[in-house]
RNA sequence: GCCCGGGUGGUGGAAUUGGCAUACACGUGCGACUUAAAAUCGCAUUCCGUAAGGAUUGAGGGUUCGAGUCCCUCCCCGGGCACCA
C-alpha cells in the first residue's frame, strides 16, 4: 500500500489534464453552454496569498460540477495588469512597469495552476497587452462619437511639494503619502463617461438580476436618484437684472414645505453669490468664500458638521407666497449636488434648523401629523405621508404627498417650477495622469481641437520612456515621450500632439468578460457569433468589494454597447454571487504591513493542493470571511488521507452492500445541491460525513467509483489518481458525469420519531414511515416511558408532524 | 445619522426554512500502539450536576402545541453611504 503523497501526483495530473486540453471551452460543442466569470486579478509584486484561491476553487469545484452535467463551460483566467501599483513598485525597483507586470503575472500563473484549476488557458488575456487594449480605445472612440465622452475641468489630488497629481489611494489623511505635504485641490482638464446619462436605465434594470440584494442595495444607493422637483425663486431688485427677471433655482424633494422656506441658501461656489451680494456685505461674503476654499478635504471630513455661513444681504421671493426671504451662502449646501441652491425650511430640516437656530433666521412650522390641532414640535420626524399643511390658505389640510403635486403644478403654470430627479452619481472621470495605463485614443490640434485617432491607427501603443515619475506639470509621464507624443492632425495634417493622459484601470476590466469569448481576434473587440454564443454570463462570483465601481461600470458600458447594436443583452451578469475574503489568523485583513499573510506555497507544499482546495471551502459560508487557522488543514488533509487508504484495497466483494448504496445515493443528492448552491462549506462536511459512514464497509468499483465522483470536483488530483491508479479506469474521472441519484432510495422504511410532551422531548421512538395519526398514537400513548411522564394526565391535545414529530399537550 | 448584513460551545461553523440546537472539523482531555516522540486509531468534549434532572442560540418581551428561525423593544459587531436638500 502506497501512502498518499499529493506533491508527486498533483503535478503528475496537472500535466496530463493541460496535455490532453479538457477544459478547452470549444465554440462548436453541441452541449449547452455555461459561462462562468470571476474577477480577473491585479497581479501585484507580493504574489498570491492563501485569500485569493478562495474564490478559483469555489468557482472550479463548481464549474467541474456543472460540466460532469453536461455543459460545456467556459472558464477562463487573464490579468488586470494595468495600474498604479505596478508603476509605483517599477518607480521602486528601477525598471520598466512592462518588465515588473510581466514577472508578476509569471509568479501568478505559477501560483494559480499549483491549485490544479480547470481553466481554459488558451483564452488567457492581459489587459496590457496592445492586442486587448487596442479594443479599449475603439470603445472609447465609439463613447466619444457617441457624445459620451468629453472633458471638462475637475478636481485633482495636488502633492504641491512634488508638484504630481496624486491617485485617491495616494493620500492619507489629507497629506501625499510620499512626502506628508498637505494635498491640495487642483483644477485639470479630464475626460469624462457620461454614465449620468445612463442613471435611471442603471436602477432600473437592476430589479431583474439575481444578485445579492444587498449589493442591488449598493448600487441604487451610489446612484442615489431621488425624486423632486426644481423651483425658481425670482430674485428681488436685482441690481443687474436690467434685461429680465432673474433666478434662483433649488431642487426640493419636499415642495410640500414650500411655504416653510424662510431663507435661501446658495453654495459658495454658486454662479450667482457675487451678483446677489449687497455692496455692503461684500467684504464679509468675499472672507467667508476664502475661507471656504482653504477648507480641505482632510477638514471636510473630520471637522464636526458644525454650520458656518453669511448673509448675501441680498432677497429672493417664494414664488408660492410672495414672501421677500434673505439669501446665505453656507458650504453645507454642496455645490454639485442639485442645483447647488437649497431652500432652507428650519422647522422641518435638521440642517436648515441648526443653522437658523445659530444664525436668528425665522423658523415657520407649514406641515404636521396632528392636523387640524397643530401640537406636533418642529423637526417632526413622522411626518413624510401622514402629515398635513397647517398654514397655507388653498392647501390648508391637504396631505403632504398630495399638496407636493399640487403646489408644483401650480408653479408650472408661471412657469417657476419643473418635476425632477437628481442623482448622487458623478460622471466617471477616467483620466489618469499615469504612465502605466491604456493611452487614451486623441490627439489635440491647436487649431482643429480635440480629434480622435482614425480607427486604423489603433492601438496607440504605450511607447517606452526612460523616467516614470509624473511630470511637475500634472501631465502624464508620456509628455516626455516626444517623439511619441507629436503627430500630425487627422484632420488638418499640421502637427499636433497626443494625449498624454492614459485611462482608468476600470476601463479595462468594464468589458474583459466580452474578450474571453473571442480573445485573439484582429479585427473585432469579439465576434458577433461568438458573442451571442456565450453571453451573457452565466455566473459572476466576486468580491463585495466591487459592489458598486467596477460592477456599474462594467453595467454601464455593456448598455452603451447594447445601444450601438453591438451587443444583444442590457445587463451583462445575470447571476452574481460574492465571496467572503479570507483574514489572517488574527482576524484582520490580510496585509503585509500586519505581518498576518499566509503564502500558499509553503501550504501546498506541506499538504498539497487538494487538502488546501478542501480546507478553503470547509472554512465557512463562501460568501463570508473567516480568519485563516493553521492547523485547520490538518483536518482536510486527515480526511484524504483516510480517502487514500479506503479505497487502495479494490477487490469486489460477493455481495453489493445496500446500505452504502443507499449512503452514497443521498450523498450524491446533498452534496450535489450543496455545490450548485455555491454551499462548498456543507458539501465537504458532506463528503466527510459519507467517509465516515462508509469507511468500514466493503464496496464495489462502482461504488468507489460514485465515491470519487463525489469528490472529483472538490480535490481534482487525488480523485483522478485513485480513479485510474487503483480503480483501473482508463478515462478521466473529469470526463464522467455527476452520478444519478434514485429518489425512492432517499428515505428509510424506518423513521425516529420524537415525541415531546409540552414541548420538551422525552423519547425517540423508531417506527415504520408513513403511519397515521391513529396508529402513531396508540403506538406513543401505550409506551411505557411515556406513560411515565404523562402520570396519568390528561392528554388536551395531540399533534403529530408526519414521520417527525409528536406532542402531547397536558 | 441613514441603508444593508450579522450575533449559536474554547475556535471555524451546521441546522430539509417553524419541528431532536450544537452536524462536520479544529483544539483539548483520556486511552491504545511505541523504549520514547511524531503520525495513526479509539473514547469523551455546550454549561450546571456524582446522578436523576435542569438550563442554553446577544438581552428582554410577544405569537405558537412548539421559536436559533416569525413580530416588537434594546445592546453589541461587520460593511456601505454620509451636510445629497
Amino acid at each position: 500500500m502506497t501512502k498518499y503523497n499529493p506533491s508527486k501526483i498533483e503535478k503528475k495530473w496537472q500535466k496530463y489534464w493541460e496535455a490532453k486540453k479538457f477544459y478547452r471551452a470549444d465554440d462548436k460543442s453541441k452541449k449547452p453552454k455555461y459561462y462562468q466569470l470571476e474577477t480577473f486579478p491585479y497581479p501585484s509584486a507580493a504574489g498570491l496569498h492563501v485569500g485569493h484561491p478562495k474564490g478559483y476553487i469555489g468557482e472550479d469545484i463548481h464549474s467541474r460540477y456543472v460540466r460532469m452535467n453536461g455543459k460545456e463551460v467556459m472558464y477562463t483566467m487573464g490579468w488586470d495588469a494595468f495600474g498604479l501599483p505596478t508603476e509605483n513598485y517599477a518607480i521602486k525597483v528601477g525598471k520598466s512597469p512592462k518588465e515588473v507586470a510581466k514577472a508578476n503575472i509569471k509568479n501568478f500563473k505559477r501560483q494559480v495552476k499549483m491549485f490544479g484549476l480547470s481553466y481554459d488557458w488558451e483564452r488567457e488575456i492581459n489587459t496590457s497587452d496592445p492586442e486587448y487594449y487596442k479594443w479599449t480605445q475603439w470603445i472609447f472612440l465609439k463613447m466619444y462619437e457617441k457624445g459620451l465622452a468629453y472633458r471638462a475641468k475637475t478636481n485633482v489630488n495636488w502633492c504641491p511639494k512634488d508638484k504630481t497629481v496624486l491617485a485617491n489611494e495616494q493620500v492619507k489623511d489629507g497629506c501625499c503619502d510620499r512626502c506628508g505635504t498637505q494635498v491640495e485641490q487642483k483644477e485639470l482638464y479630464q475626460w469624462l463617461f457620461k454614465i449620468t446619462d445612463y442613471a435611471d436605465r442603471l436602477i432600473d434594470d437592476i430589479e431583474g438580476l439575481d444578485w445579492p440584494e444587498t449589493t442591488k442595495a449598493a448600487q441604487k444607493n451610489w446612484i442615489g436618484r431621488s425624486e423632486g422637483a426644481l423651483i425658481k425663486f425670482p430674485v428681488f431688485n436685482s441690481k443687474f437684472s436690467k434685461g429680465g427677471q432673474e433666478y434662483v433655482e433649488v431642487f426640493t424633494t419636499r415642495a410640500d414645505t414650500l411655504f416653510g422656506a424662510t431663507y435661501l441658501v446658495l453654495a459658495p461656489e454658486h454662479p450667482l453669490v457675487t451678483k446677489l451680494t449687497k455692496d455692503a456685505n461684500l467684504n464679509a461674503v468675499n472672507k467667508y468664500l476664502e475661507e471656504v476654499k482653504k477648507k480641505t478635504e482632510m477638514e471636510r471630513l473630520h471637522m464636526d458638521k458644525s454650520k458656518t455661513g453669511v448673509d448675501t444681504g441680498g432677497y429672493v421671493v417664494n414664488p408660492i407666497n410672495n414672501e421677500k426671504i434673505p439669501v446665505w451662502v453656507a458650504d453645507y449646501v454642496i455645490g454639485w449636488y442639485g442645483t447647488g441652491a437649497v431652500m432652507a425650511v428650519p422647522a422641518h430640516d435638521e440642517r436648515d434648523w441648526e443653522f437658523a437656530k445659530k444664525y436668528d433666521l425665522p423658523v415657520k412650522m407649514v406641515v404636521c401629523p396632528n392636523y387640524p390641532a397643530p401640537t406636533c414640535p418642529v423637526l417632526e420626524k413622522a411626518f413624510t405621508e401622514d402629515a398635513h399643511l397647517v398654514d397655507s390658505e388653498e392647501f390648508v389640510g391637504m396631505k403632504s404627498a398630495e399638496a407636493r403635486n399640487k403646489i408644483i403644478e401650480k408653479l408650472k403654470e408661471k412657469g417657476l417650477a419643473e418635476f425632477k430627479k437628481n442623482y448622487k452619481l458623478h460622471d466617471w472621470v477616467l483620466s489618469r495622469q499615469r504612465y502605466w495605463g491604456v493611452p487614451i485614443p486623441m490627439i489635440r490640434c491647436d487649431k482643429c481641437g480635440f480629434q480622435p485617432v482614425p480607427e486604423n491607427d489603433l492601438p496607440v501603443e504605450l511607447p517606452n520612456i526612460e523616467e516614470y515619475k509624473p511630470a511637475e506639470d500634472g501631465r502624464s509621464p508620456l509628455a516626455r515621450a516626444k517623439e511619441w507624443l507629436v503627430v500630425k492632425c487627422p484632420k488638418c495634417g499640421k502637427e499636433a500632439e497626443r494625449e498624454t493622459d492614459t485611462m482608468d484601470t476600470f476601463v479595462d476590466s468594464s468589458w474583459y468578460y466580452l474578450r474571453y469569448t473571442d480573445p485573439k481576434n484582429k479585427n473585432e473587440f469579439a465576434s458577433e457569433a461568438k458573442i451571442k454564443h456565450w453571453l451573457p454570463v452565466d455566473l459572476c462570483v466576486i468580491g463585495s468589494e466591487h459592489a458598486v465601481m467596477h460592477l456599474l461600470y462594467a453595467r454601464f458600458i455593456a448598455k452603451v454597447l447594447y445601444d450601438l447594436e453591438l451587443l444583444h443583452f442590457k445587463e451583462p451578469f445575470l447571476k452574481l454571487r460574492h465571496l467572503g475574503l479570507i483574514q489572517g489568523a488574527d482576524g484582520q485583513k490580510m496585509s503585509k504591513s500586519r505581518g498576518n499573510v499566509v503564502n500558499p506555497d509553503e501550504i501546498v507544499e506541506a499538504y498539497g493542493a487538494d487538502s488546501v482546495r478542501l480546507y478553503e471551502m470547509f472554512m465557512g459560508p463562501f460568501e463570508d470571511g473567516q480568519p485563516w487557522d493553521p492547523k485547520g488543514v490538518v483536518g482536510t488533509s486527515r480526511f484524504l488521507n483516510r480517502v487514500w487508504n479506503f479505497i487502495s484495497e479494490p477487490e469486489e466483494p460477493k455481495t453489493v452492500d445496500k446500505e452504502a448504496d443507499k449512503i452514497l445515493n443521498k450523498a450524491t443528492k446533498e452534496i450535489g445541491e450543496d455545490i450548485k448552491n455555491l454551499k462548498f462549506n456543507t458539501g465537504v462536511s458532506g463528503l466527510m460525513k459519507l467517509i465516515n459512514a462508509i469507511e468500514d464497509k466493503w464496496l464495489t468499483k462502482k461504488q468507489y467509483g460514485t465515491l470519487l465522483k463525489l469528490l472529483a470536483p472538490f480535490a481534482p488530483h487525488i480523485a483522478e489518481e485513485l480513479w485510474q491508479t487503483v480503480l483501473k479506469n482508463k478515462k478521466s474521472i473529469h470526463l464522467e458525469t455527476w452520478p444519478k441519484y434514485d429518489e425512492a432510495l432517499l428515505a428509510d422504511e424506518l423513521i425516529e420519531l420524537v415525541i415531546q410532551i409540552n414541548g420538551v422531548k422525552r423519547d425517540v421512538l423508531k417506527i415504520t414511515k408513513g403511519l397515521s395519526e391513529e396508529e402513531v398514537k396508540s403506538i406513543v400513548l401505550s409506551n411505557e416511558n411515556i406513560k411515565k411522564h404523562l402520570a396519568g394526565r390528561e392528554i388536551k391535545k395531540f399533534i403529530y408532524i408526519k414521520d417527525r414529530l409528536t406532542n402531547l399537550v397536558i
